[in-house]
DNA sequence: AATACTATTGCTATAAAAGCAATAGAACCG
DNA sequence: CGGTTCTATTGCTTTTATAGCAATAGTATT
């Protein structure tokens, strides 16, 4: 019996609920299917899948096989990808996902200068602070604040992601400087939204999480839009450290100093990561993309770092 | 072409060097593997193994192929294990991996109502320090003081892992008792030693790791015979809360209480945890060990809690 | 009750792998 | 240095298993 075919049968079946269905996608007649199918459930000694001559749906175990199955079955198949492209050149499309801000500001002015490189390889990049999943078809790299999900994936440390309070001179002449994170509370805060919501103003007073926000001015999802409501002197902001090179440089932005430090989460050492799955390294486009991408973005980090 | 045979084929032929001794292992001749792992070279376009007639050994990327496709055929021979037997009776060898110390006082007292319970399940328990992986065919069940090493494995954490110092009151009759960590310089210390070396005596004092061990007096990698040492007085000694129940209530051992914690590791909240692969929970013996030692474990727990 | 669609089964044709024997290449040994 | 032995491969035949088609039985829908 050819397993893997009679896997792939399974599967198909199991995503149509339909042996016909399914037998159209691999173009063979639906009796192909159902004899696959049966051999599979034969060897195994559990019936998959509870069919009527109507409808077909997984068994509790057909559920958890499928599950389990299909995985392998996707692993498989990038193995396979990895190894027929190992000694092609790098081409074709790659996907690339990136936080919105970091995204645009760092890894977009990039892109030209690759494409130059590898003219072969269709960029494919997407900017969203939406959480993509890695592993599943969708992204070959992606470029996010956190770690790891699995140890199937590799994160690279690109640079830190340190957030602090910025306002313009302009603001700080009407408002005053804050000095004591209690002060806050008297000024107007500029907040960056994330999918999960506006991040707040945190700070560690005597070994406690407390929340020191100051009443929103306003809230949004474009960092540019923020950044420029600071330089206006509309508010006080919480911005990433990397973003904010070029307004302390010209002296639009200052950065404010307060009695405790200021964080957004309660994580300590936040940082961005550049991810990609491991299986896929060996694919000549992704390689060369991650090595790209990873030695011009961790340059950009040295002039920051202290 | 049967693929999956055909990888079968490849990873026997790579683990034994020769397609001789792989076909033998399949009871087919040796042409029949040849085959097979051409059509795969030729379905990959790439060549997996280095063959003279004497020799067979597999490329770089052949390498890389197999180390992948080993484990996706050990995956999928679990899942099959799994389905196979998922309406089976809990039946057939059990392999139990636990620390010593705690093995001993915890897990082995039990097995006796489980075999009752279940007596068709043999149970196979080692109980060592040493670490073992799970994941490959070798432990179903694991009992650890650490996390779970990826996302395949789950982790029940089972009962804190507190270290506490103790000494028996004749002992601290004649050395008295140290109020410091400073002063345990002057005592005279009993060290479990784990793979990893003895373990030190550490505290955080102004947000900094000391290590404040006291000189040694015995080491040894066997918990029983360091509590009957500290019991008759020779020495001090860090002992898991849980280890010390039966000795803190009949007054052969008392804590001692110093002006700073004392801990074995920098890692904050210890914790014993049983692991198991998520894969193989649903096999009738492993589900029921699992469910059973969990139950049990986790009451024990219970009055050692505040 | 008739219709339309479904999964399955019996049968045949076809394709693919197994098995065997023969061949060619590489190391070993006297 | 030539013979021996072990190896992987290849040509050919047999065997097995799958594909493909047509017919059947079952289940919703109208």
């Amino acid at each position: 019996m050819d397993q893997l075919k009679a896997l792939r049968y399974f599967c198909k079946v199991v995503e149509t609920s339909s042996f016909t269905q399914a037998a159209k996608a691999y173009s063979v007649p639906p009796s192909s299917l159902s004899r696959r199918v049966a051999d599979l459930e034969g060897s195994l000694g559990a019936n998959l899948l509870k069919r009527t001559t109507r409808v077909v749906q997984p068994t509790e175990i057909g559920k958890m096989y499928y599950e389990q199955v299909q995985d392998i079955l996707h692993q498989l198949d990038q193995i396979d990808e990895a190894v027929r492209s190992y000694q092609a050149r790098p081409m074709g499309q790659l996907r690339i996902s990136a936080m919105a801000g970091f995204g645009e500001s760092k890894v977009l002015p990039l892109l030209d200068e690759f494409r130059t490189l590898f003219p072969e390889v269709i960029l494919d990049v997407s900017l969203t602070d939406e959480v993509m999943t890695l592993g599943r078809d969708e992204v070959d790299i992606a470029i996010r604040g956190g770690y790891a999900p699995n140890e199937r994936v590799q994160a690279i440390r690109l640079m830190d992601n340190e957030f602090i309070l910025v306002a313009a001179p302009s603001y700080i002449e009407q408002m005053g400087a804050p000095e004591s994170v209690l002060e806050l509370r008297h000024h107007k805060g500029l907040y960056f939204r994330t999918p999960t919501g506006p991040n707040p103003w945190l700070c560690k007073i005597e070994e406690e999480w407390r929340d020191v926000s100051a009443p929103a001015f306003a809230i949004s999802n474009n960092g540019n839009w923020l950044g420029q409501q600071a330089v206006a002197g509309k508010g006080i902001m919480m911005a990433p450290r990397w973003s904010l090179a070029p307004s302390l440089e010209d002296g639009s932005l200052c950065e404010v100093i307060l009695d405790h430090p200021l964080h957004v989460t309660q994580n300590p050492r936040l940082a961005i990561f550049l991810l990609y799955q491991k299986q896929r390294y060996h694919v000549p486009k992704v390689k060369v993309a991650v090595d790209f991408l990873v030695s011009r973005l961790r340059s950009i980090d040295l002039p920051t770092m202290r």
